[in-house]
RNA sequence: GGAUUCUUAGCUCAGUUGGUUAGAGCACCUGCCUUACAAGCAGGGGGUCAUAGGUUCGAGUCCUAUAGAGUCCACCA
């Protein structure tokens, strides 16, 4: 028998790896319709946050439920290189004792992350434990691995020689600390305090100066132009004359071109085509010169002459007092404007020219985008608006800069050899060097949908079952990182989209609505959660909180609701296991009024809960399933059951509606679920995992009994109500008259109303009394307690009928305009137009009876 | 500048082809240790659904504008 609490701890043991060994996770019967699933790989040597708690939920909760209702499920798991974060963890580590990666070398230092990803690589695994998510291990990957590997380097070679990855020097967003590219998305804007530094720009053979307005000054040594805009009056005539470089003394040319907006700053602005995208295409209009003032870790070149060496931020102070010493600064205004750091190290970013590779994305886009106008072709997403944002991000598309500078990564599959250029996986020959750089790691996740999967290997018996996969989930925070370029590159290489549907959620913030983050420390760690509450209560808690797309607030407080909640569902499993012990087989020959309501409203929620299933609409699941177990089974079935809880039928019933509510149940608690399920003295398979989904059975719709067990409980209220307002005592005599006998029993268990305290006649005639009437078209009754009656109870009752009859009136009122405007007559629906009229007529006779009373 | 989300009870949120009396949890008030559960039961109070227009027989829901909050993209000499 149960304990009489919920204890999730004891709860949660020992069942995860009960159903790994089982092999109820893994994916391979061929009679079934297969099922996809690809776990978004997190980072290897990271932590799960309560963001990927909330991911891996989600795609649990899909995979339970399809595998229970019969699919052939594969839910493949693995985890990401993280090649930048990775990296700068390792660098820091070996920093920290005294080695840099460069001393060491390459090889030594692939080493170290090796070490590094096998140390913190089984955390992840323990989490995923924790959360009880069914993955099938034996197909886990790593972006690492052959299979990731394998075609990452097809696919590179492939669109090489197609021309849709080249290599090119071009500006690129650049991190200065960890010495590497960067792709745009990888860079995050931030306000941050500057200044224009006005600075004097004397025209060559002149004594007169522009004032050109910057905001990184140190940059001047680059300058090869300023710029002007044509159609600017006030410069139009200096276009064609030269200007001196301060400092540098270099003269430049002033040109016109349409970039120099009149209206900002001074309208003059120099060109500087090494250190700023624009001016690069400026630089390019006018044929200048791109001089590089700055080494990769954003120190002064040798063209910034005696500043050589400093660092960029040193280099602007000196030569902001140099300046200001040769009377060459104007003025310095300070701004705020946005400016971009590295999305993993936090260093500014340096607008730098180099070489690199891309990828072109003109044709990739465009695909994509005529892929997505087809309801066949495209992909779902959930919530539908994001269909939009993927396509907008298609239509502004630019090339993709995929080289990185470091050397935890896939390798860029190209050979050089006396300026010629191969891809290739291996070395073409003799004297043959390998580029030095790796690819962006979102370059190898953008094929995880199919290089999971065993695209381009030899057995491509899981890629010809499984693709394309059929349900991805994810945080609309990487829809443009990831969910994007895994679009385009499937499409391009399998010609089909990664996945059917795609549910994007929200990010979990803290109860205050920021942004949970390690620098305010207002992060929540879910393995604390999953201790405190249990993972059953997490899961349930964080899928059917938060409507899709749309952000969650944590709130530990819900979260201990949600522990009730499985209490309750504990209780009442408790409950009725203790009633049923003996039960061999169900029987429905000899169904209560209740057992059929119950089957009834039990069966419309098997409706209501799988077609919101079906359109992952899990808010609406989690309020669909804890109102009808909640109210419906525990506050009023289960108490009408215990009058009758001898009875075979109504045995059966509570057996088989509470198996049905932990089979709904199953997909969001597995634990609890289960160990119930387990207990049970009947059941269709072994674990609950393996069972069937609940299916809606006509058979056991009795639909006669909704309206009139509404009818009841609303009668039954308005009798609690009516005892509690006028202090009616337990013992109190009535007297009780009904439209229907066969609800009698109910009504009278349900309200402890026992024949004993049946007035007498003689209790009828000489005590006062009070009368709770209910009158409708399915259902009348009336009930008198008899008891001596104060005057204050009188003066009570009177106002609490006056204020009913207020009441009453004003809707009967709006009732009755509503009724004879021809317009909602006319075009509602017939059934709600009949509802309305019924209504009208209950409320009627109820303000009679009120009428009368009042009299 | 472009896109997009949000604004519903004191707080946190549901409310999905428009259907008329807007729901939940927590908090609050009253009464109950009723033998599944006091982390519970029974009853109750609390909302002109941000504002202003419009479409419609009918709007929390659709359209337009406004205000406030957030996010993304672009720009940022």
């Amino acid at each position: 028998m149960l304990e009489t609490k919920y204890n999730h701890e004891e709860v949660e043991k020992n069942k995860y790896e009960l159903w790994k060994s089982k092999g109820y996770f893994k994916c391979g019967d061929e009679t079934k319709t297969p099922f996809t699933i690809i776990l978004p790989p997190p980072n290897v040597t990271g932590k799960l946050h309560l963001g990927h708690a909330w991911d891996v939920s989600l795609q649990d909760i899909v995979s339970r439920y399809k595998r229970m209702d019969g699919y052939d499920v594969l839910w493949v798991p693995g985890t990401d290189h993280a090649a930048i974060a990775t990296e700068a963890k390792v660098v820091k580590k070996l920093k920290a004792e005294g080695i840099n990666k460069y001393d060491i070398g390459r090889e030594k230092f692939l080493e170290a992350c090796w070490d590094w990803t096998r140390e913190y690589g089984g955390n992840i695994r323990k989490e995923w434990a924790n959360m009880g998510i069914s993955l099938d291990y034996t197909k886990e990957r790593f972006t690492l691995d052959e299979y990731s590997v394998n075609a990452v380097n097809k696919v590179f070679i492939e669109m090489y020689n197609k021309g849709l990855i080249y290599k090119g020097k071009k500006i690129i967003n650049w991190d200065p600390e960890a010495k590497t590219a960067l792709s745009n998305e990888e860079v995050i804007y931030k306000d941050t305090k500057g200044a224009f530094y006005h600075i004097k720009y004397f025209i060559d053979g002149e004594d007169k100066y522009l004032d050109v307005a910057t905001t990184r000054p140190e940059t001047l040594f680059g300058d090869t132009a300023v710029a002007v805009n044509p159609k600017d009056e006030r410069y139009k005539d200096l276009i064609g004359k030269n200007v001196i470089v301060p400092i540098v003394n270099r003269v430049i040319p002033i040109i016109g071109d349409m970039h120099a907006d009149m209206e900002k700053g001074t309208g003059v602005v120099k060109i500087t085509p090494a250190h700023d995208p624009n001016d690069f295409e400026v630089g390019n209009r006018h044929n200048l010169e791109r001089i590089v003032v700055m080494d990769e870790t954003a120190h002064m070149n040798k063209e910034a002459g005696k500043y050589e060496g400093l660092d960029r931020f040193t280099c602007r102070e000196e030569l902001i007092k140099e300046l200001k010493e040769k009377d060459l600064l104007i003025e310095i205004e300070e701004i705020m404007h946005s400016v971009g750091y590295s999305e993993r190290t936090d260093a500014m970013v340096e607008p730098y020219l180099s070489m690199q590779w891309f990828v072109n994305m003109t044709e990739l886009s465009k695909n994509l985008i005529e892929m997505q106008k087809d309801k066949d072709t495209k992909v779902n997403f959930y919530p539908k608006r994001y269909e939009k944002t993927i396509i907008q991000k298609a239509e502004e598309c630019y090339d993709w800069c995929i080289s990185r500078q470091l050397w935890w990564g896939i390798r860029i599959p190209v050979w050089y050899k006396d300026g010629e250029t191969k891809a290739s996986i291996t070395s073409p020959g003799e004297g043959w060097v390998q580029d030095e750089d790796v690819l962006d790691t979102w370059f190898s996740s953008a094929l995880w949908p199919f290089s999971t999967l065993g695209w381009g290997m030899e057995d491509k018996s899981l890629f010809n079952r499984y693709f394309p996969t059929d349900f991805m989930s994810t945080g609309y925070d990487i829809i443009f990182f990831w969910v994007f370029r895994m679009m385009f590159q499937s499409e391009q290489f399998t010609s089909k989209n990664p996945f059917k549907d795609c549910y994007m959620h929200g990010l979990i913030r803290a109860k205050d609505g920021r942004k949970m983050s390690k620098s305010l420390g207002n992060g929540v760690e879910p393995i604390e959660m999953v201790k405190k509450y249990g993972a059953d209560s997490l899961r349930y808690y964080l899928t059917t909180t938060a409507a899709p797309g749309l952000d969650l607030r944590f709130d530990e407080d819900k979260l201990t609701s949600t522990w009730n909640f499985i209490n309750k569902i504990w209780n009442a499993s408790r409950f009725t296991l203790m009633n049923i012990e003996d039960i061999k087989e169900l029987n429905f020959d000899n169904l209560t009024f209740s057992d059929k309501w119950i089957l009834t409203k039990y069966m419309n929620t098997v409706k209501t809960v799988r077609k919101n299933m079906d359109k992952y609409e899990f808010q609406n699941v989690g309020a669909e399933l804890y109102d009808f177990i909640w109210s419906d089974f525990c506050d009023f079935y289960i108490e009408a059951s215990k009058f009758n809880i001898n009875n075979e039928s109504t045995k059966s019933t509570l057996l088989f509606v509470l198996t049905g509510i932990l089979k709904m149940l199953h997909p969001f608690m597995p634990f609890v679920t289960e160990e119930i399920y387990q207990k049970l003295p009947i059941k269709d398979s072994e674990s609950i995992m393996i069972s069937s989904y609940p299916i809606y059975d006509k058979k056991f719709v009795y639909n006669d009994t909704i309206d009139l067990m509404d009818n009841i409980r609303e009668f039954i209220t308005k009798v609690r109500t009516s005892k509690k307002d006028n202090n009616i005592k337990k013992e109190s005599k009535y007297t009780f008259r009904s439209s229907n006998k066969e609800v009698e029993n109910l009504i009278c268990d349900m309200l402890k109303l026992t024949v004993s305290n049946i007035a007498s006649k003689e209790e009828i005639d000489t005590l006062e009394s009070i009368s709770i009437d209910y009158d409708t078209n399915i259902f009348n009754a009336n009930l008198k307690f008899f008891y001596e009656v104060s005057l204050e109870d009188k003066e009570k009752e009177k106002e609490a009928l006056l204020k009913q009859k207020e009441t009453l009136e004003s809707q009967i009122n709006r009732r009755e305009k509503l009724l004879s405007n021809q317009g909602y007559v006319n075009n509602a629906p017939k059934a709600l137009v009949e509802e309305e009229r019924t209504k009208l007529e209950n409320e009627k006779k109820e303000l009679e009876l009120i009428n009368e009373k009042l009299k």
